[in-house]
Parts: C-alpha cells; structure tokens; sequence
DNA sequence: ACCTGAACACCGTTCAAGT
DNA sequence: ACCTGAACACCGTTCAAGT
C-alpha cells in the first residue's frame, strides 16, 4: 500500500469508469471530461487514451456496464410463479428504481445508436435487458392473457412506455416518489388501457 | 442587396437559430457550437454572444421554436368532429411526423430540465403542445370512452408512451417508416392494452 | 506495458475596442 | 446598437519520450 501513487496505477481502467459513474450520477453528463476524470483519479490527461480508444469507447464501456447491471436487476425482479399483473408490476418497479437511480446514465445507453458495427457484448447485455420483458410478455401471450399480434411489436411499445416515463423522470417532470407510487397505475394502463371496462 | 457583408448582419439572431436548426437535421446536437455556427454566418465567434446570453439561452431559444412548431403541428391535424380512436391517431401520426423529422430538436425539447425558472413563453408552449392531448382525452373522459381517474395521470402516461416511441426513433430502434406503419397498432393499445377482450 | 508532457486544433465566454 | 479581436480557461486526441 503506497503512499505516494506509483507510476502504474494499478487498474485505472476500473478506476476511471468508476469515477465517470460518479459524475454522471453526481453531476450528469455534460460534466463528464476525460481530463476531469484523469484529474480525479490522478493521472495524466492523455492515460485515458491508453485504455479507451475516445471517449465514445468509455461512454460505450459505461454503457455496457449499465445495461448489465439493468439486466441483473430486472432478471432478480422476474418472479415467474407470479400472476401477469403483479409480475408486471414487479419488473416496471425494478426498471423505474433503476432509472431514478442512474437517470445520466439509463440516457447515456439509450443514447447508443443502434449501429450495426455496435460490440457483440454490447447487442448480448441490450438483449439480456430487454429479455425479461419478453418472457413475460410472450408467456403471457401463450396462456393467452396478452393480445395476439407480432410480440416484437408489443415488446417495442411497451418498452416504449416504460422509456418514455423513465424520460419524464430525468427530465423532472415526474418526481421519483411519483413515479414509484404509480408503479401500478402504469401497469394497469399497460394491460388495459384508457378505455372503460 | 450588398455583395460583401455590412457590418450589421440585419438579423443575426434569426439566422443564427436558422443555422443551428440545420446543424441539428443534419449533423446532431453533438456538432453544434456556436463558433461554427458563427462561421457559417459569417460573423466572428464572439458576435452570438449579443444575441444570446450563453449556448444554453440558444438551445432555449431552439426548444421554444420546436414547441410552437409542434403545437401547432398537432392544433392542425387534431379534427374534433372525429370519433375517438382516428381523432387520436391522426394525433399521433402528427407527432410522429414531427418527431421523424426533427428528432434532434425533440431530443433537445425534452432535455429541458423542468426549470422553476424556465421562461412564462416556454411554459405555454409546452402547455400548448400538450394541450391537444389534453383535450381530446378530456373530452373522451366525459362521454365516458375514457376510464375515470386522474386526467393528468392519464395525460402523462399516454404522452410517455409517445415520448418514448419518438426515443425509439431518433436512438434508430424503429426505423421512420415502421414507427408509421405502426401508429394505428399504437394507438389501439393506448387504448385498449395489452389484455384481450 | 503503461504513463507523461508537450503540442495541436478545437471549444464557450468575456471584454476592451472599433464602426 | 452591434460587431470584432484578443485573451482566458477549458476540451479531446496524438505522439515522442520517459519508466
């Protein structure tokens, strides 16, 4: 345990994606410097470039760590034993505390273009994420409890609502507390609609 | 009709934003800079700074114009004489449009931080741009082709789905054609959900 | 293999000075 | 009233050189 910072740092890549999460969380993207970020972890301002090729490939490693961490949680959240709504309501939970816990960041990975040249892991973690939903949507669908139609096409617009809420959140016009609470409204919504009966 | 430039640019605001609404259809909010925007206008890097206070002020003044675009874009396609379901569709189709067209713009909408302080000007155009759905789904409510509940959790929740549909878009999820495509499969699960019957 | 220091080409913002 | 030019404090990226 050195006192003074040896010439090698040891694992700076760790080290600066854990700083960059911080000030994503802390004080959001537009704060977000490589020179900052070698600055706090205390290095030089070009050792970034030795373990990031730009800083779109940090951006792309925050992201990927971030939909596996997403994953992860929404995977944990999943109780298949559950009826549809509760199950639902469940994962919708796990997805919004999710999102009011790292709302720079849940920007940041949508922000990633759907490019073809995008990494393998990157498409595997995206998928992984986007898996738990389509379970449930597509179990239910089996037992007939979801509408039938293109189940590409439900898990979109579903999806879509669960982003745009999560879009709300980080934009503030939807408090934490708020969105939370109507965790159940939202899923009701989803499997109802706003028609009557 | 001077062939060199007079010194007085005549209205360097407006071109000003009229540049920047360019950059943003054709290269993204990542290339704009004021100074490049300086140079395309042709005056020095330091004359934006007359017309507005900091690049924010600009991008305030681009969201506001994008409100006032939008609103009116739906005021337009927004028939009261339609029955429910196409009258929300062909609102939908509208915001789509615009969303299709304008996706960095929108993006840069939304970024607004729900501001305390944020200008009376933008608080009514946003007021206007939601108003559309405001009312039809007001309107709905009464003759009872809505459930009952609280109007602006019915407001937020639609508009969120749309919000994060447009988010599909722009992050190239859905392509421009399929989002189309797709408006009347959207809007019978705004409707309707996911359950059947 | 990993990091530094200097250099380059950009930014946004400010401010005296010009017209 | 409106704009310029220089200056300042930042960026990201590259590259020879150091350890």
């Amino acid at each position: 345990m050195p006192e003074s910072r040896p010439y090698h740092h040891g694992d700076l890549r760790a080290a600066l994606l854990a700083a960059a999460e911080r000030t994503l969380r802390e004080k959001g993207t537009a704060a977000l410097s490589l020179r900052e970020l070698a600055r706090e972890v205390g290095v030089s301002h070009a050792a970034p470039g030795r373990h990031f090729k730009d800083k779109q490939a940090l951006l792309n490693a925050l992201a990927l760590a971030g939909y596996e961490r997403l994953a992860q949680s929404l995977n944990t959240a999943d109780d298949p034993a559950l009826p549809l709504e509760p199950r639902l309501t469940a994962l919708v939970r796990a997805y919004l505390a999710f999102a009011i816990d790292n709302a720079a960041l849940l920007e940041l990975m949508y922000a990633r273009k759907h490019e073809p040249d995008a990494s393998e892991q990157m498409a595997a973690a995206v998928e992984q994420t986007v898996g738990s939903l389509e379970r449930v949507l597509a179990e239910a669908q089996q037992r007939g409890e979801v509408i039938d139609g293109d189940p590409a096409e439900l898990n979109l617009v579903t999806g879509a609502t669960l982003h745009g809420v999560a879009g709300f959140i980080s934009a503030g016009w939807l408090t934490p507390e708020a969105a939370l609470a109507g965790a159940e409204g939202l899923v009701h919504f989803l499997l109802h609609g706003l028609k009557p009966r």
